[in-house]
RNA sequence: GGGCUCAUAGCUCAGUUGGUUAGAGCGUUGCAUUGACAUUGCAAAGGUCAGAGAUUCGAAUUCUCUUGGGCCCACCA
């Protein structure tokens, strides 16, 4: 053995070793109780953050924990197409190369998507053998897998069958120049300063920055504690506007800051976000006025078919003649949305799909809340499960369409003839054509609108701005289709006909991922699912408690009766080493290629489990990586210390089992009821999650007990060889109970040890 | 603004149902050291447990308030 313990040499063949002895796969036993995790997806694109190594190292530690003790244990392993997420990565490169996802149809972009993910999914996957994860890698998951995509679509068509999925207004952005819609990380945000007015509504004077959109208003209101308007509250007022007189409630609602102008907001619930939340709470209408073209509709009265800017300078003008206006004030600073190309962005409110999470007839969400508020499911630290069960509690129905392409498409499709209202977008030639459907399919010379983006000169020219498209050609360039909240749909796989055209949403990818406990296990009939459902923990950030556990669950109940997992273990944050939050703007992210690098990759788990105890977020521990580089480095020279002191005996040292135990001394026999301490300790510490409190024990008793001690008391010793003997049987046992901690070193001792075995790994855990 | 959470040694953190002298790692100081390990050993210093009040025989631990952090969510017409 050589002097000082190298990671660098010891932990590159071990692993491929044990996956080569298959020792990953689970031992069937049908005398013993299952053990089973499922790793929590990552980014299949991205690369290896320290969440996820601490996601990793106790996620291994409980599989080793259990495999040793000889329970069936399944560990698998997957990667997640992280839809919103790896979109944006992958735009962002088409921009370096001067191009954009408008230059694609659907299917290619989602056809270049995919190989773009294929070439990167290597780094996380060698990522996660390099830790040390002891996956059962024949069981592998992508999120958008085949199996994984039909799971999905069969859910799906099961959950409209049973009434639990409807179309209904979402409030989304909305770019009008852009015909398309963006998720809230795609927008920019901008300062600008524009004219804030003061404008007359009936007894009221209230502060706007779109007058234009009062077309759309469906209240007034004011913040419940504000005395000067409590006595409107609850009742209608007449209102001279632009198109005459109308009626309006006036509600009292916290989200209206009562400091803010004057205390009074005109509520929009179908153009502002805050405002349609709000409409929410008080069953307001939605009442649009703006259209998808980005010009007043005719609920605008005499200003429809302006554009939102030319009806706004419009509407002013005729306040200020009616003298509806009170006042403007010109420098009012505030923040604008933008899409990517710098468009205003339009929130509008459009069609979406959604499950109903508490009908009446099938509540969706009820067994999810009472299976954790009843201890079915135990959530670890349990500080958290409140918010779970809040979140539970305070659930509104779930939009699950997304207007992105990487994802799994919603199975569904609509027929042109019963749909001509509904508005497409796509790509024809260089050029990209927003429209309905029936008016596209006509020339525009018969008066049919469509908006054509790209060079505009050249369509000038060109009879591309005449041209009727076909079906064929619509559909082979499709970027999105606009459906209605009622157009009709049929539910399949695949077209049902020439005559169809596709949904074009995809998914919210918590849709999918909130059923990986069944795709990764085979639901409803592999051999898989009826052996490891329901699995043992589920162990994941706490962030994501209420976006994916949750779902899980209500997955789990809907489509077995069961949960999917016994016991929920959320562990926290790790922070950045000065204690703020990571982030690459900051450069304070810790890299844990460097740590490996450094440290090794058990001293970096191990520092992390320890830096840990209750599942609080935390600083990144650098000095507790450093000090279990240490002790790696001083049990490895205990070993060699055994070694050499057996070499150097007088007299053969015995087998402990063989060991006539009179002749153990005093010292002996101390060591060994510590040695049982420790066992018993390293167990009930680990059964309550507590991987701090059982690292630290293992750490104290091999270091402080053992080496500090024991050892320097064997030196001593006239009957060396019982001492040895002894010695060996607590050293080996202490590896034993290390080995899910730190992998890699307590292997790589175990096979210099004497009469080792063929693994550690395969050893029988020790018991007190 | 809503929610959660934290404040314990110079630094980073443990302290699980309230119960002897409040612990660890790193750091600091002194001494030691050729039968493994300087990535070592022995020893020491260092805390009125953020502040105030309450409950209790007893509070770092329970409750209330104050002060100051962190994170999540929502974001201002």
């Amino acid at each position: 053995m050589d002097k000082a313990y190298n990671h660098k040499i010891e932990e590159k063949h071990l692993y491929a070793m044990w996956e080569k002895n298959g020792y990953f796969k689970p031992k069937k036993n049908p005398k013993k109780k299952p053990f089973t995790i499922l790793m929590p997806p990552p980014n299949a694109s991205g690369k290896m953050h320290t969440g996820n190594v601490l996601m990793i190292a106790i996620e291994d530690l409980l599989i080793r924990w259990h495999r040793m003790k000889g329970d069936p244990t399944l560990w698998i392993p997957g990667t997640d197409h992280a839809g919103t997420e790896t979109q944006i990565t992958f735009e962002k490169q088409l921009k370096k190369q001067g191009k954009s996802r408008f230059q694609y149809s659907r299917e290619d972009l989602y056809n270049e998507i995919w190989k773009f993910v294929q070439d990167n999914k290597g780094q996380i996957e060698g990522q996660m053998r390099e830790m040390g994860a002891s996956v059962d890698w024949s069981r592998y998951r992508f999120t958008l897998d085949d199996a994984v995509i039909k799971t999905v679509h069969t859910t799906f068509d099961k959950m409209v069958k049973d009434d639990l999925i409807y179309r209904g207004n979402y409030m989304v952005n909305y770019c009008p120049k852009c015909g398309t819609t963006y998720s809230d990380v795609e927008l920019k945000h901008e300062e600008r300063i524009d004219p804030l007015y003061y404008m007359k509504y009936g007894p009221f004077i209230l502060a706007t920055v779109r007058p234009e959109t009062k077309f759309g208003d469906t209240a007034i209101a004011v913040h419940p504690t504000d005395k000067r308007y409590k006595k409107y509250v609850g009742k209608d007022i007449e209102v001279e506007g632009l198109n005459g007189t109308f009626t309006l409630k006036v509600i009292a609602d916290d989200f209206v800051d009562p400091k803010f102008g004057t205390g009074v907001v005109k509520v929009t619930p179908a153009h502002d976000k805050n405002d349609y939340e709000a409409g929410l709470r008080h069953n307001l209408e939605v009442k649009p006025v703006i259209d998808l073209n980005g010009k007043l509709n005719e609920k605008a009265g005499k200003y429809a078919g302006l554009s939102v800017n030319d009806a706004r300078k419009k509407v002013v003008l005729d306040l200020e003649e009616k003298g509806l206006m009170e006042k403007i004030d010109l420098k009012y600073l505030h923040t604008v949305s933008l899409c990517k190309a710098g468009h205003a962005i339009e929130p509008m409110v459009l069609p979406n799909w959604f499950v109903k999470v508490d009908a009446p007839h099938k509540s969706f969400k009820k067994p999810a809340y009472e299976a954790v508020k009843k201890g079915k499911i135990k959530i670890f630290p349990k500080w958290r499960e409140i918010t779970y069960l809040r979140w539970m509690e305070e659930m509104r129905d779930w939009p699950i369409s997304r207007q992105n392409v990487w994802g799994i498409r919603i199975p569904v499709w609509y027929k042109v003839a019963d749909n001509l209202k509904v508005r497409v977008l796509f790509k024809y030639n260089e050029f990209n054509v927003a429209g309905e459907i029936g008016e596209l399919m006509q020339s525009s010379k018969d008066g049919a609108k469509r908006i054509i983006t790209g060079d505009q000169e050249k369509i000038a020219g060109s009879d591309g701005g005449t041209k009727a498209f076909t079906l064929a050609e619509i559909k082979q360039g499709l970027q999105r289709v606009f459906p209605l909240v009622d157009s009709s749909f049929v539910v399949a796989n695949d077209s049902p006909g020439d005559e169809f055209i596709p949904e074009t949403d995809t998914f919210d990818t918590w849709f999918s991922s909130g059923q990986w406990p069944l795709v990764t296990l085979g639901y409803p009939d592999a051999d898989d699912f009826k052996t490891y459902y329901p699995t043992s923990v589920m162990e994941t950030g706490w962030e994501i408690i209420r976006l994916w556990v949750s779902r899980m669950v209500m997955f789990g109940y809907y489509l077995t009766d069961k949960p999917p997992f016994e016991y929920v273990y959320l562990h926290g944050m790790v922070r950045a080493i000065d204690g703020r939050k990571m982030s690459k703007s900051l450069g304070n992210v810790v890299n844990p290629e460097d740590y490996v690098e450094q440290y090794g990759v058990d001293a970096l788990r191990m520092g992390l489990i320890a830096g840990t105890a209750n599942g609080k977020d935390f600083n990144f521990p650098k000095d507790r990586v450093i000090a279990y580089k240490h002790f790696g480095n001083k049990i490895w020279n205990m070993g060699r210390f055994i070694l050499m002191m057996r070499e150097q005996s007088e007299k053969e040292v015995p087998s402990f089992a063989t060991v006539d135990q009179k002749k153990f001394t005093k010292e002996d026999k101390a060591v060994l009821k510590e040695l049982d301490a420790l066992i018993k300790k390293v167990d009930t510490e680990l059964e309550k999650f507590r991987f701090a409190d059982a690292a630290e024990a293992i750490y104290q008793f091999m270091w402080h007990t053992i080496a500090d001690k024991y050892i320097e008391q064997v030196k001593e010793r006239e009957d060396k060889d019982i001492a040895l003997a002894v010695l060996l049987h607590v050293y080996m046992t202490n590896l034993k109970l290390l080995h899910p901690f730190m992998p890699f070193i307590t292997e790589a001792i175990y096979q210099q040890m004497p009469e080792h075995g063929e693994s550690i790994m395969i050893e029988p855990y020790p018991t007190a």
